[in-house]
RNA sequence: GCGCCCGUAGCUCAACGGAUAGAGCAACGGCCUUCUAAGCCGUAGGUUGCAGGUUCGAGCCCUGCCGGGCGCGCCA
């Protein structure tokens, strides 16, 4: 249930009863103040516009045709012609009843492209904000009903496989066999940065390494079978990532760069046969008009290279098609770094004219930008090196095990190891969720480990305070149904929570429309603090308190602690019982 | 040169064309013999880079500047 579209539903449909045209709706937002009521319908002014009437005539006539008063209080003209609307209380504690977070089931089918790590290498914090966000969104997706394909789209592809083929083949020859090798691949960037090396510094090296590129591709048995051992070793180590990090990719949404390859030469064909390509210095190009410059000159998409080689123009085309045609996606999202936003439009825009996207499909790149240090460079280690995920990982777990300690030194080691493992990775994904994807995002250890302010600790420690309440009550939700009574919103601070807990919804449809997970992020920051407001102003275990009330405001609580649950949930960021 | 993104409080960030631009951090002042003070309440802090324009109404849309980042034919 989202109350927002409902109130624009109902208050759209009678607009339109008082002749508005079709492209008018109410537009119905929360209140931007107190004082005028908990939503505010701002259509009004358009519509009258349109009608060529007074905008406050208008919305006194709406008003008598309009009838909310089975869930609101008051509604009320205010201002150049907005509408106030004021919900009644016990509509309210009604609606938290049942409901407040389900959705009627749908069925899109989502793709989503996200996470996409380099095999050649080790993931590192670059691999970090598509992981996630993607994630996120994709949880969403799916918390809404609908079908959601998941396609890891990792780099298992190119010239630099040559090279790590040949460090293989040598190595193997040293240590007895290929099973000897197992042990170096253990640390795939050290092997990364030794195969460069010998590629960079010996002539014979790069050679052997070139060879491979070519056996490799042209399906030389030996070859494909060292590959995907590499490649093998290399998801593991993915995996191993995902596992810690609470991200739900597995080995099943693995849909590497090299599957698109036997449909690269037919991407080209078929592009040719629609008359979209032009040879241009010998390689194979589209020019569209929609891409021409001011000086008249139009930047190509290169398909296929002089010599015949393909570019990830080419394979994201095949991935396009197949997305469209093969996985029906009705949208098809892409979390991929800002610097690609020229290519997706190149591709998107290519893929419709080829007919390899149906009309239907919406082709949505979703950029982010780049994750610097402190100082607003591009983040890396002291000596100036790629900063390793894991490495992240790990300092995240140990400077939250500091902080657990410092602050709950009587908690056993290892809950105090399971605790700052939740809140170690549950900041670090929250400190990247909480940022507008848009723009570069800032990592620093203090604010986000910080617990104060709008932090992933701060949320769960609500939840932990919830949880400490219930233990201290002696309750144990979820509460037989009707068996604390009903919920009675008397105090201001109650009314506030039991608002923000029926905006659930308006949050994860945000999230879902935009792929900006940070809208719920900010509406559970909200929810927390208008719980923690509550909790001061709104006793519930204390001496003289009646049973009804705590009965409710228990209710409330518990209500509070499933909504972070689940929020924080879609975010994959997990709770504990104490913290 | 062309194109995209960004520019909001000292710092990090919000803001779905709507009313008086919001949080947090940092600063300052209160609140623990009582449900976890990892908390709550309050004070202070702004010409939304600049200049025009569209609109009943602009941080948001349009145009031009300034500043920053990133792209722009055979890497992904």
């Amino acid at each position: 249930m989202n109350i927002r579209q409902l109130l624009d539903d109902r208050i759209t449909a009678a607009l339109h009863t008082l002749g508005a045209p079709a492209t008018v709706t109410a537009i119905v937002k929360p209140s931007a103040r107190p004082e005028f009521g908990d939503y505010q319908a701002n259509g009004v002014m358009a519509a009258a516009k349109q009608l060529k009437t007074n905008p406050r005539e208008l919305a006194t006539r709406l008003l008598e045709t309009l009838d909310l008063s089975d869930l609101a209080e008051k509604l009320e003209v205010a201002g150049p012609g907005f509408i106030n609307i004021h919900l009644k209380n016990e509509w309210l504690s009604g609606a938290l009843g049942g409901g407040r977070m389900q959705y009627t089931p749908t069925d899109q089918t989502i793709v989503v492209d996200y996470s996409g790590p380099n095999l050649a290498k080790e993931m590192h914090v670059g691999h970090l904000r598509s992981t996630i966000i993607g994630d996120a969104v994709v949880r969403v997706l799916e918390f809404q009903g609908h079908k959601v394909i998941r396609q890891n789209h990792v780099g298992d592809w190119g010239t630099q496989f040559g090279m790590l083929i040949a460090h293989m083949v040598s190595l193997a020859d040293k240590n007895g066999g290929v099973s000897g090798v197992e042990p170096q691949l253990a640390d795939l960037e050290t092997f990364y940065r030794e195969a460069k090396q010998r590629f960079d510094a010996e002539p014979d090296f790069a050679n052997a390494a070139r060879d491979y590129v070519v056996k490799l591709q042209s399906g030389d048995a030996e070859c494909l079978q060292l590959w995907q051992q590499f490649i093998d070793i290399s998801l593991h180590h993915c995996e191993a990532v995902y596992a810690r990090l609470g991200v739900s990719l597995t080995r099943a949404d693995v849909m590497p760069e090299s599957a698109y390859n036997a449909d690269l030469a037919n991407v080209v064909s078929d592009l040719q046969a629609k008359g979209l390509l032009v040879e241009d210095q010998g390689a194979q190009c589209a020019f569209l008009d929609e891409f021409k410059n001011k000086d008249g000159s139009i930047t190509p998409i290169i398909v296929q290279k002089t010599g015949g080689g393909y570019l990830y123009a080419t394979s994201d085309l095949a991935a396009v098609r197949y997305r469209s045609g093969t996985l029906k996606a009705d949208r098809a999202l892409y979390f991929t770094d800002a610097r690609q936003a020229l290519h997706f439009q190149q591709v998107f825009l290519l893929a419709r004219k080829a007919g390899f996207a149906s009309d239907t499909i919406s082709l949505e790149h979703m950029p982010f930008g780049n994750m610097l240090g402190e100082d607003g460079k591009p983040f890396k280690t002291r000596t100036g090196g790629t900063v390793k995920l894991v490495d992240l990982l790990a300092e995240a777990e140990e400077r939250a095990f500091a902080l657990v300690t410092d602050k709950n030194p009587e908690l056993d080691e290892t809950e105090r190891h399971d605790i700052a493992r939740t809140v170690g990775i549950g900041a670090v994904k929250y400190a990247d969720l909480s940022k507008n994807r848009n723009s570069d995002y800032i990592f620093n250890w203090e604010s986000m480990l910080s617990f104060e302010g709008n932090t992933a600790p701060y949320l769960q420690y609500a939840y932990a305070r919830i949880k400490s309440i219930f233990r201290k009550a002696g309750v144990t939700p979820p509460f037989e149904k009707g068996g604390l009574g009903g919920i009675s919103l008397h105090e201001p601070a109650e009314r506030t929570l039991a608002m923000k807990l029926l905006q659930f919804t308006e949050a994860t449809d945000s999230v879902a429309k935009e792929g900006l997970p940070n809208h719920l992020c900010t509406y559970l920051y909200e929810l927390a603090g208008n719980f923690m407001s509550f909790y001061e102003a709104c006793p519930i275990l204390k001496d003289g308190v009646a049973e009804e009330v705590r009965n409710s405001r228990l209710q409330l609580a518990n209500l509070t602690a499933q909504t972070l649950q689940t929020g924080l949930g879609l975010l994959g960021i997990g709770v504990m019982e104490r913290m």
